[in-house]
DNA sequence: TCGCGTGAGTTACAGTCTCTAACTCAAGAT
DNA sequence: ATCTTGAGTTAGAGACTGTAACTCACGCGA
């Protein structure tokens, strides 16, 4: 990618890198963001603790790096399901959000830690809430087709105003709907993105935090419904409306 | 309330568990779960680290006093919007959530503390489930009274078997519903309450960590659309049926 | 191929935090 | 009046983050 120049040194210091935060991903698996330890990630490289600064500024910023990294999967994970284009915005709702579950569901302690409560002191850097939308690109795709129902028009018309005002906004749509922020489908879709993150989060964040331990449903099951009554308050239709391929 | 006896000691020890504890939850509230630290508070009270080992065994102990605590409030603020017995099931349901989340933006660290990731190596008391379960007891009252749609039916369908099947669920249906697990709407009222309890925990969460910041919405808007939809995929009536005062 | 800059690594240490051990002392129950 | 018990103390072990000041050898440029 943007290996510019790849001199011997530089190698070794990105597997470094990487070993390290293999480490970290381990131990963030083990025991959630806090067991994330300097010291003892140096114990298990076989360096002595301050040899990491080396490579991370501090704590703070080899949890970016995991965060980053982490962001960059799930979109990808849910972006490799948009990318197929499934039959119906219905249909790839449903798929969009079990995948976003899978993602979720296959690595906990990944997900808690970026859509988790923030953690102590820790502030993301600048680009943290482009990988997020990211994510949710795809989602604005299916929404965009959709015609909403009189109960989530209260939130179409203050997203219409955001799309409108916020050029960040204007432009996440246009990336991934084509659209201009005056459009009316442009606030649907975003209506529908942020009702669908809302609802996707829920259910996730409670299954994945185990605070559904114990009840007797799936996630999967709760998570299907809330897309089904999602789909309907949309109208989304069960077929893609014509549009210029490409 | 339970004072059994008490001696100027028990007096003296209460006092300062709550002084103890007044500190820690000003701590949480300054930079959350991680800032909550015995050896500053024990600074703060004018003693040294160790002796605040006397009033609680140690952090986690602390930590699950706060939990309790604020599971209590949580409860009482939404229970007290159950008590006046609004005018019909879909007001209800907008007032409850809406107490929900008035009660968790004023205490954002109180919230995240007691819904938002598992702080590490806590484990919960057993107790601590039916705490929960208080909070949305209330939601169950409401969706007794409702008729599920096609797309909700599956989350009802699971949710009947545990109903019939573990004794604390029964219970706790019974005691906000007075439904016998066998009845249809205990189920109905199950499923409600979970997805409820999904779309309210995925907004205000999501609110709470500051992750709308920079979006054109205010979760108010965007929780009181999720309810109406919720409301009508429940066919939630304008008028409390028919029912045994007492 | 030689030399030297720079980056990788070291030890020592300061500071924060949790929690244990072993002790003192006085209030209050009997 | 006694003596139990609980509140408080200091000392200290063990993790952890991060800084300072140093050594050393790799590998780039002449």
């Amino acid at each position: 990618m943007t290996a510019a120049r790849t001199s011997p040194r530089d190698r070794y210091r990105e597997q470094t890198r990487a070993e390290i935060k293999a480490i970290a991903l381990r131990q963030l698996a083990e025991g959630g963001a806090g067991a994330v330890a300097l010291t003892r990630i140096a114990r298990e490289v076989g360096l002595s603790g301050p040899a990491l600064y080396r490579y991370f500024a501090n704590r703070d910023d080899l949890l970016s790096s995991l965060i980053q990294d982490a962001y960059d999967d799930a979109a990808t994970a849910v972006g490799s399901v948009g990318d197929q284009l499934p039959p119906s915005p219905r249909t790839s709702l449903r798929l969009l959000a079990d995948a976003y579950l899978g993602w979720a569901a296959a690595q906990p302690h990944r997900y808690l830690l970026i859509q988790g409560s923030p953690l102590p002191g820790y502030s993301a850097p600048a680009d943290t809430t482009a990988r997020a939308r990211a994510v949710l690109g795809p989602f604005l795709q299916v929404f965009a087709t959709g015609e909403p129902d009189e109960e989530v028009r209260p939130l179409v018309a203050e997203l219409a105003a955001w799309a409108q005002e916020d050029e960040a906004a204007a432009a996440w749509l246009r990336e991934y709907t084509g659209l201009e922020p005056e459009d009316d489908r442009a606030a649907t879709a975003l209506a529908g993105a942020v009702l669908a993150w809302s609802q996707l989060h829920g259910t996730v964040s409670l299954e994945v935090s185990g605070q559904y331990a114990g009840m007797g449903h799936r996630a999967r099951t709760l998570l299907t419904c809330q897309m089904s009554t999602l789909a309907a308050a949309f109208r989304l239709p069960d077929d893609w409306p014509e549009r210029a391929t490409g």
